[in-house]
DNA sequence: TGGATGACGTTCT
DNA sequence: AAGAACGCCATCC
């Protein structure tokens, strides 16, 4: 269990905790409303660390990007994936045969960042 | 201090 | 369309 959190966590939860409920968002668009836009890696890390110490973080709606405009479920392990499926699709977040999820109609960041 | 690492992302095959 | 190759950059060791 990671006990130190680097400082820049902080940002990322916070940001992640804005997510409204039956919307996601990539890793990359919270590490730049974090304010560090090419670091999603990072976001990935601080996600990880959460598998100890949930604090709140409503990981399960951050995916990764395959695309602008489609997300998939980027969790390694698969009972983490599955368990991060099922609680999107229980805010209505919808999955296709491939299970990947439609940016242009669940895309958080991309709803209030894209204006057309 | 240097090199390896990673729940990623984009571009090139 | 699927996969490899890089790029990125805070942390770790």
């Amino acid at each position: 269990v990671r006990q130190k959190q680097p400082v820049h966590w902080a940002a990322y939860y916070r940001t992640i905790r804005r997510i409204p409920p039956g919307q996601v968002a990539t890793y990359g668009a919270i590490a730049a409303l974090a304010g560090q836009p090419r670091s999603s890696r990072h976001v990935a890390f601080a996600l990880k660390a959460l598998e100890y110490d949930e604090r709140g973080v409503p990981w399960h709606r951050v995916v990764g990007a395959e695309g602008s405009r489609r997300a998939r479920i980027a969790i390694k392990n698969p009972a983490g994936g599955a368990q991060q499926r099922m609680l999107l699709e229980g805010e209505g977040v919808e999955f296709d045969a491939r299970g990947r999820i439609d940016l242009e109609r669940f895309g958080w960041a991309r709803a209030r960042a894209t204006r057309r």
